[in-house]
DNA sequence: GCCTCATGTTGATATTTATCAACGATAAGC
DNA sequence: GCTTATCGTTGATAAATATCAACATGAGGC
């Protein structure tokens, strides 16, 4: 594992774009109060339930954020690449992460103590309202998750994850999943016998090819309407 | 309806307690930018998908905050009672109410334009900080939300919806539901016939009081209990 | 007072979804 | 190489939940 950090906040081009409103002065702040460190696949990098310390960016890799519930069930909140700050409300709350973070497959991650990001927060006006609309569109998110999660049945849910998969996460039409069906099913809310069933059907149907860990989309027409009507 | 304003931000005992971090000249031009009205029992106070241009402070009464779906399916997020900013993630995305609000009962309201609130935010540090505070309670809320939703079964989450308004609304133990069925049911993201048999239920073994709009909780550890086993 | 409409309630049934069991395939350890 | 564990897959079954239909109940209009 590289112990020393590769990069710098200056010239970090994986970075948060709120950053950019930043100084030169807090940019040196910030990379002075900064760690790096690299995650093996399936390796957590922060864990539910202890202290929300630090406040994470990838440099590089993808990991998935997830909520532990009652035996083994987990539910997959969201599949994070570089650009993204990874925080969870717990800093200005109780100081304790809500969900679990780790590694997707080999990963190196940025950590800054929730404590400069605060201070941030406070110093600069365009940096505060920089944070708070990135923690509205999460919010907009996960109400919007919570919409789909009460209200559409299976083959919907699994055609708005494979979507977002699709625009938001892998950018492309055609990617390498580096979810088990398992962990497609903690996405979607259901068990992975069930999302193996959709997959099937959806595949029968010629709206996706799905190898075993390669994924094609091949009718986003037809997707988008199976999301949208539940 | 009483179009003057019966109160002051100077001495408001009803309002959001972050307001108090703000100084007296903060406070008078705060004042000067807000605007009061009334509401009768199920009006509408904001509509989702409409411009998110106020920020809201109930002063007396109750309101629901709903997401409207497909075919009259709406998913209650809250229950608001004053003392609690009425906010969307909207003011700082794409200025859009994500929800509607609506009154439970009659309902004086406070109305802050976003526009002003976003400039608090900007000139007080601790405002901002104070803003930020409130929107991590409620992402924790959201997130505690989709997963209940996800993981538990109906008598779980009816258990859960009942110790919410107990604990957190109306503050009591026994208290008048303002609520019909098919609101309870749309709280908890189910049928109103299935939250019918459930209360039933909770009746016949004694751990609640339901009548028709007055309700009793006798046993709350049992309703805990049933509510973490899901 | 009576009628009408909305809400609450109940039972029967259909649909959705999870669970269980079995098996094949694939990858890791010895 | 074999063994073992994990993952994916499939079918059968059970459990959870929604829907449908019918009826009761209660409040408001006239």
């Amino acid at each position: 594992m590289v112990k020393e950090n590769i990069c710098n906040c200056k010239d970090c081009e994986k970075g948060w774009p709120v950053f950019k409103v930043l100084g030169k002065e807090e940019l040196e702040y910030l990379n002075s109060n900064r760690f790096e460190a690299g995650f093996k696949p399936g390796e957590v990098i922060f864990k539910q339930g202890s202290p929300a310390s630090n406040v994470v960016f990838l440099l590089s890799g993808m990991a998935k954020i997830y909520m532990e519930g009652q035996g083994d069930r987990n539910l997959i909140v969201d599949i994070v690449r570089p650009g993204k700050m990874i925080v969870g409300p717990g800093i200005y709350t109780d100081q304790r992460n809500m969900y679990t973070v780790s590694a997707l497959n080999e990963v190196r991650a940025c950590f800054i103590d929730s404590g400069v990001i605060k201070k941030m927060v406070r110093q600069s006006s365009a940096f505060a309202e920089g944070f708070i609309t990135d923690i509205s569109y999460r919010s907009e998110y996960s109400l919007n998750k919570l919409m789909s999660m009460t209200q559409k049945k299976m083959p919907g849910r699994v055609a708005e994850i494979l979507l977002y998969l699709s625009d938001s996460v892998f950018e492309s039409d055609e990617f390498d999943l580096f979810l088990s069906r398992q962990e497609l099913a903690d996405m979607a809310g259901m068990a992975k016998e069930s999302i193996v069933r959709i997959l099937k059907e959806f595949s029968i149907e010629g709206i996706i090819d799905s190898g075993c860990s390669r994924l094609k989309i091949n009718d986003k027409v037809k997707l988008n309407m199976i999301s949208m009507n539940g």
